[in-house]
DNA sequence: CAATAATATGACAACGTTGTCAATGTTTTT
DNA sequence: AAAAACATTGACAACGTTGTCATATTATTG
């Protein structure tokens, strides 16, 4: 199917072996059969065979970094889960960062593609919403599976969390401790889960004949910053609120900050939760009431998926959900008694 | 070097055919003819060369995860450098997870090793102190770097980060804040970064004339389970410190959140310090007081000087220092007045 | 017992690249 | 002007595996 290197010759005009030197950048080629070779490259869309050259040349061009689950306490716990399934299955598993629609990003996931280097891809958000990437990879025809939020109608496999019903369930508790205003910071608005949270938020206040106040509603992305930030506008233009629901964990913990910064006990005066259940969220005082649904989880159940449709066993069904669990802790409490 | 499937098959006495039969489980060899392929196999050490069925096949044996430095925070942390490296190099990292003196990480080495996938290794803490890995990867000749604490003979390439001078500032700082009473958290003792830090930690009550009392000092892993229990131990033999110097951070955070369960303020009665500097330490309140020497930077350093020597330029010096640099937050302040 | 099917083994090509070496053309040195 | 050095190109083997196909052996069927 791809273009070869003989391909590029016979194309150039001349033998694979220039072709070759052209590739490795190597002297001894005029420069009017390079440019012409280089043309060539182009036209084809040709890029080498990694595995042949590694083959030849008796290298892997990999390099392993061992990590000690603990010396780096967050990146291991994902870490840990993808090695153990690398460990009984024979794929490796090459971890990228993607900045979704950006162009460096792209050209990388382009040049591991044409190169044969990877058999399938996953997608965590945000990165499932940048459609030039999903357009490539079915383009392409590469198997993907995402985690994503729910999809009523599922093209691509994919592993989705209960953002709706967990909100709902996070909501509905801090009513049931008493809170009447509770804030909710609406996370990046570039994930969708951010959408379904707000949607799960506002049906719990329904459901509870509590009246829906856009005013305590912020925006915010969903780090420390955003919700630091988020908290002190909100704390401006509303100082009864009892309550914070926070986007996700990150900016709850910012959220904590910007409240012990003001002096405001937590949660004597104010409760705060999250979403997601980081590892950090039980080591912080007081502990962050959050919704547990934990990113490694989601992606060993993707790698799993994914495996198997490499290996020809497609899932029975497209789209698989975890269950959301709340997790209460310090960070909230009954409301004050006024 | 490595033996070959025709190795095997010249040992065996049959085609090379029936020994790929073999290897991948196929029917139709006899029950006979396959043990004694099996014997070979095990007699010669050998290991199918990955890239070759990879080029046979056209398959890579790669999955990739996408991740959005965000989706999952300190992960992303020591990813993204790394995956800067793989950008702009040839090479694609592998991140391993590897418990020292681990059988199944041992295998699993092993097998990397003798399926040439990998070209070399970045060792980092506490591996570095697994001499079966390390002698294996010397006896094996695979280029290695370690990240490890100061070694006056280095005999490996090594990245190490200034534990005793920085514990020794950090002491000094303490002291500087009136501090007397400053209890001394010894991590893990399987990590030689702890007894140089304890060494920091003396030499500094030394230069400012202050008693070493071994009572201050606690064994404690550095974990955030380590950190909390010591510190509660700690106290109860010990009211009267005033300042704790936690292994690392994660040990740190612990120190805190039993602090505050106990109702003691931080650092209105005792200050409390770290060691690494975690991208949580100024996300917690109140901001934790460490050293910054972030793993990140140290892989960083690590994964290239390794690619330096797999292409053939060694470092000018076995051994690159990263400078540690002592970080101010609200989790120290002055001694309170008695 | 012949005919057929199933089992067991091997010879050899193919995968796509790089390395070696030979062949040719061009420039520089003596 | 001959010799030597250098620049440019290509033919072909090699890397280690799996897939295809042919062949030999054994078991099953009619």
């Amino acid at each position: 199917m791809a273009a070869t290197i003989k391909d590029v010759a016979r194309t150039a005009g001349c033998s694979i072996k220039t072709v070759s030197r052209v590739i490795n950048n190597e002297p001894y080629v005029k420069e009017e059969l390079r440019t012409r070779v280089q043309t060539a490259i182009r036209a084809l869309g040709y890029a080498p065979n990694i595995s042949a050259r590694r083959l030849v040349q008796n290298k892997s061009y990999m390099i392993c970094i061992l990590l000690y689950p603990g010396f780096h306490q967050e990146a291991s716990q994902i870490l840990s889960t993808v090695m153990d399934i690398t460990h009984e299955e024979d794929y490796d598993i090459l971890i990228q960062p993607y900045f979704p629609s950006n162009k460096r990003s792209r050209n990388k996931l382009v040049e591991l593609i044409a190169e044969h280097r990877i058999d399938g891809f996953v997608i965590t958000p945000p990165c499932d919403s940048d459609s030039f990437l999903i357009d490539m990879l079915v383009t392409y025809k590469v198997p993907l599976v995402q985690i994503n939020p729910f999809d009523p109608t599922p093209l691509i496999p994919s592993i989705s969390g209960e953002d709706r019903v967990g909100a709902f369930q996070m909501a509905e508790y801090l009513i049931a401790l008493g809170h009447k205003s509770i804030a909710f910071l609406m996370g990046s608005r570039n994930m969708r889960s951010s959408f379904d949270r707000l949607e799960g938020y506002k049906a719990a206040l329904q459901a509870h004949q509590l009246p829906f106040e856009p005013g305590l509603v912020e925006n915010s992305e969903n780090t420390f910053d955003g919700g630091y930030t988020a908290c002190k506008l909100l704390l401006q233009r509303n100082a009864r609120l009892t309550a914070i629901f926070a986007g996700n964990d990150e900016a709850a913990y910012g959220v904590i900050y910007a409240l012990q910064e003001m002096g405001i006990p937590v949660p004597q005066q104010v409760s705060v939760c999250g979403f997601e259940d980081l590892a950090q969220s039980k080591k912080i005082w007081p502990g962050l009431t959050t919704i547990h649904q934990p990113a490694d989880d989601m992606i060993a159940q993707a790698t799993h998926m994914l495996i198997g449709i490499l290996k020809g066993n497609p899932p029975r069904e497209q789209q698989i959900f975890l269950p959301s669990q709340l997790v209460p802790r310090g960070s909230t409490g009954p409301v004050r008694i006024p």
